[in-house]
RNA sequence: GGGCGGUUAGCUCAGCUGGUUAGAGCGUCUGCCUUACAAGCAGAAGGUCAUCCGUUCGAUCCGGAUACCGCCCA
């Protein structure tokens, strides 16, 4: 019979059959008609193309612990999932799989995939939009579902009947309606400015997809020399190959040395053209010499210095980071190879002044990692100013929350400082922008349906955009076009606003703050009451983890060795909101431990119960029967008894209100903490130990011992308390305690059992004092090397109650300290014969027949007198101090003197010790 | 250049608004296969809370400076 529950927990066997029931049964389905209190939340979508890494598991395990939490609380929840379409990552995979589908037999390497994706893009091409598209939605049947099953597989509980998708049909009518209201108030607009391009990708991106990195680099000293042939000025710069497009030449107004210069005309190197020296507040007098080139196409605050000047703009580089006609010799030279040789001329041509070594900071693509050119283009923009406003207010004054504190500020310094966002993007997977252009007229119009003709002009000849939106424009109608935005859906009435957001930092501007700013557009309400920043879990060196690092850790292979169960703890135990989490393989398996000691207090409890008369089991069953548990408390026994149950449920019921607390404040290590040491160090050390007599021995009568109704209760409760955090070993175990009810699951049962009326500081306290006697004697037997035996103690206390309450405790005293028998006596104990300990309420000596090193014992009594003798002096000082007497709160003085008198005595005894010992 | 965060045991981290002897996991050492669990049990060692100055009766905690590390934005 005990074969059927093995010593060793083996997740493998158990989590996927529960992570199948729970998303078959649809468990995680809101009631449609509640009258119950909602939670409810949407997952920030991953992204098709990806598969679960370990932010997505911390976003998961973190979503899914408040989820259940609320769940079992009684609140009617949703958790929405969903996946979003990814358009750059998505079109960059299919062309590549185009391209190497064309060159087969490449090797496997970088220089491999460059061909084949310059293939790729080739044959896009070549199969125009609708095929390649087609290919595209082939691909996202095949490969987009990897997260979604791997989630399942993690009994993520959201709500599967819910899945949406950024592309859906209806999701796509939610864009195209925020587009065209958008472009009708203005608030979109086209135009043509400086972007960032990614001369890889091929495709216009955003400011915030554009990462910043520190390169050595040089600057150059150029010479332009005077039209009139007087002299020249020396202009410095980190791109030499863009000179070929200067229009002018700045300085600033307030910089003496170029004073006379403003008005004078240049003729710039290489390309002879005459430009004029412009002033302009914008130059840095202290950047190289002063003297700035002014390049308008190709530098954003080059652009605006050609604005205010009416400067001509030139562009010299193409979309593939080629030089352009006007680059003149230089025309069809990639920017690297013209920098080479624009270098080369000007030294020839005696025009470099000189060259000095320059750490300089270079945009590059978020996805590909090639250096970003900044490039004068037609495209699509929304205004942000406007948006971004009531956005602001609404952190501000309160109405989102956004935890920790200290994201608040970097959101609100973002949202102040922001700036247009360009949306259009040269990509053929996405939204595709619902405009129009009149060949006609030139008239530009945006609509939810195809036009038929050109409203102004009347013309038939209209043009389709071709341009896709970013896709974080999509993403910022997440929290309510996934609730059937713009129908007046139920859901939408019933979930909006949200509850809560969770994401990481790296999303807070491209998507919390868009939420925030679309929810308030288009709801009039904001998304969500709360935007929590999860932490980033970093390796065991605190590294980030990446794959050209290959630190990388695959949460899914960690789950298939150490269980979902194990690694979702290590997760939550480490985070500490605004703390990153240093993850490692020995966090992992601590937390292992936790489950297979978690299992084997089941194993004890179940093999007993297989042990029990049928007709006990079934009282047990009614025991543990929902309604038996309403204001759960301990069934009558003996006194022994009485104080370990009393103790236990009332450090059960602080356990509870401690981990609701932690929860309410996003203190997941705080929680998942104290249910651990409660389970482990409480429940399993001493309650289990203690009650065991009383649950191995075959129980007399047929009447259901109070021991066994008890032990069940809170094994019970803590299950309760465990499940958010750890699902599968739960829902196993408490599925299998003998039950009168037939609840589907736990995680649909009642999170919090034991009332605040259990609590009994008094049997806490007596619960502790015969705990704090069990580990001294302990510890004694443990120095004297008295391990393997059994002695005898005499204790010793001036206090009748504590010595009435060990002999009332006795049966229990001697089993956990493994002790033979134990005589009390009121005072105190005298050291002559060694082997006693000193505590602040009583003393112990413990009989003995080895002989004790006498050396080792002064050493050790000499250590605590050290110790002892410091903490006393420090007392002294303080008792001694009239400022502290008068001014510190009454309570603290009379606990400092308190202490004083127990160190005194603990001292005196310590001294007394050690002079009969000689 | 602007802003933010960190520095606590050998390692990784807690320590919630200042108040008894600063905690945990892992690691280390000692003794145990005690009939739930060796992924365990019992016990132990290990910290001038980065440095300096200040506020306070009292500072790991609050303020300032320094050093080192890290992050974000431009």
């Amino acid at each position: 019979m005990e074969l059927e529950i093995p010593k060793v927990y083996s997740p493998d066997s158990i989590e996927p059959r529960w992570a199948r029931h729970w998303v078959e049964r649809k468990l995680y389905r809101p009631a449609d008609d509640s009258a119950r209190p909602r939670f409810c939340l949407v997952i920030p979508p991953p992204n098709i193309t990806g598969s679960l890494h370990m932010g997505h598991m911390l976003e998961h395990t973190e979503i899914d612990i408040l989820v259940r939490w609320h769940r079992m609380q009684g609140k009617n929840v949703l958790w929405l999932p969903g996946s979003d379409h990814a358009s750059i990552a998505t079109q960059m995979i299919v062309e590549r799989e185009l391209g190497r589908e064309a060159f087969p037999d490449l090797p496997s390497g970088p220089e491999s995939e460059s061909k084949w994706r310059r293939e790729g893009q080739r044959l896009r091409r070549e199969m125009g939009f609708e095929k390649f598209v087609a290919r595209c939605w082939q691909w996202k049947a095949a490969s987009g579902g990897t997260i979604r099953k791997q989630m399942e597989r993690l009994g993520t509980s959201c709500d599967w009947t819910r899945d949406r998708f950024t592309m859906d049909e209806a999701y796509t009518r939610a864009v195209i309606e925020v587009f065209v209201r958008l472009y009708e108030e203005g608030l979109i607009y086209r135009g043509k400015y400086i972007i960032n391009w990614c001369p890889r990708c091929g495709t216009a991106v955003s400011d915030l997809e554009v990462v910043h990195e520190e390169r050595a680099g040089k600057l150059w000293y150029i010479r332009y020399p005077f039209e009139d042939g007087l002299g020249h000025i020396v202009v410095a710069t980190t791109r030499p190959e863009t000179m070929l497009g200067d229009t002018a030449v700045a300085v600033n107004p307030q910089d003496e040395r170029y004073r006379a210069a403003v008005g004078r005309k240049l003729v710039l190197p290489l390309l002879k053209r005459v430009i004029p020296v412009v002033a302009d507040d914008f130059v840095d007098p202290k950047f190289g010499t002063g003297a700035v080139k002014v390049t308008p196409a190709h530098d954003v605050n080059d652009f605006e210095v050609a604005q205010r000047h009416h400067l001509p703009r030139i562009e010299v580089i193409d979309a593939e980071a080629r030089m352009t006609a006007e680059a003149g010799p230089y025309q069809g030279l990639d920017r690297y190879e013209a920098r080479k040789d624009v270098v080369q001329d000007l030294r020839q041509q005696s025009l470099l002044e000189r060259i000095e070594d320059y750490a300089f900071s270079v945009g590059t693509c978020q996805r590909c990692k090639t250096v970003i050119e900044p490039r004068l283009s037609e495209q699509w923009f929304m205004k942000m100013q406007p948006l971004a406003e009531p956005a602001i207010r609404a952190v501000e004054d309160g109405r989102i929350h956004i935890v920790p504190d200290n994201y608040r500020k970097i959101y609100l310094d973002w949202m102040n400082n922001i700036h247009d966002w360009c949306v259009s993007r040269q990509l053929w997977w996405g939204h595709r922008i619902p405009a129009w252009y009149c060949d006609e007229c030139n008239e530009v119009l945006a609509a939810c349906v195809t036009p038929a003709e050109c409203p102004k002009c009347h013309g038939q000849k209209l043009r389709a955009e071709t341009d896709v939106l970013d896709t974080w424009f999509s993403s910022g109608l997440w929290p309510f076009a996934t609730l059937g935005w713009p129908q007046q859906s139920d859901d939408l009435k019933r979930f909006y606003p949200n509850d809560l957001m969770i994401m990481g930092f790296d999303i807070l501007f491209f998507w919390g703050a868009r939420m925030i700013m679309m929810g308030l557009k288009f709801m009039d309400e904001v998304p969500f009451r709360e935007l929590y920043i999860h932490a980033l879990v970093r390796d065991a060196e605190r590294q980030k983890m990446s794959k050209t690092k290959g630190n990388v850790i695959d949460p899914l292979d960690f789950t298939e060795r150490y269980g979902t169960d194990a690694v979702r703890f290590a997760l939550a135990i480490s985070a500490a909101p605004g703390t990153d989490i240093a993850f490692s393989e020995d966090k992992v398996e601590a937390y292992r431990a936790f489950a297979n000691k978690i299992w084997n207090a089941g194993r004890f409890i179940l093999i007993n119960v297989e042990k029990l008369p049928d007709k006990m089991q079934s009282s047990l069953g009614l025991a543990l029967a929902p309604t038996a548990g309403v204001g759960l408390e301990p069934a009558a026994g003996s006194e022994a008894m009485q104080l370990a149950d009393c103790w236990i449920f009332s450090r059960l019921a602080t356990v509870t209100r401690e981990m609701n607390d932690a929860l309410v404040g996003y203190r997941f290590h705080e929680a998942a903490f104290t249910i651990y040491h409660f389970f482990w160090h409480e429940f399993c050390d001493w309650y289990v130990e203690w009650v065991k007599p009383e649950i191995t021995v075959p129980p007399k009568g047929d009447k259901l011992p109070p021991a066994w109704a008890n032990l069940a209760r809170v094994f019970d409760a803590a299950l309760r308390l465990l499940h958010p955090f750890m699902p599968f070993i739960t829902e196993e175990l408490w599925s299998r305690l003998p039950r009168g009810g037939k609840e589907a699951s736990l995680s649909l049962a009642q999170f919090s059992l034991a009332g605040d009326r259990v609590q009994d500081p008094v049997s806490e306290k007596q619960f502790l004092t015969v705990r704090d006697l069990v580990t001294t004697v302990r510890n004694a037997k443990a120095e004297m090397g008295l391990q393997t035996k059994k002695p005898s103690a005499q204790v010793a206390s001036e206090d009748l109650r504590i010595l009435e309450l060990f002999r009332k405790n006795q049966d229990s005293i001697l089993r956990l300290a493994s002790f033979q028998a134990l005589n009390f006596t009121r005072g105190r104990l005298n050291a002559e014969s060694g082997g006693v300990r000193a505590t602040t309420h009583f003393d112990v000596r413990v009989f003995h027949d080895v002989q004790i090193d006498p050396a080792a014992e002064r050493a050790r009594l000499l250590k605590e007198k050290e110790k002892v003798g410091k903490v006393l002096e420090q007392i002294q000082k303080q008792l001694k101090n009239r400022e502290f007497m008068s001014r510190a709160p009454k309570e603290v003085v009379r606990g400092v003197e308190k202490r004083h008198a127990e160190m005194t005595a603990q001292l005196r005894r310590v001294l007394d010790t050690l002079e009969r010992l000689g």
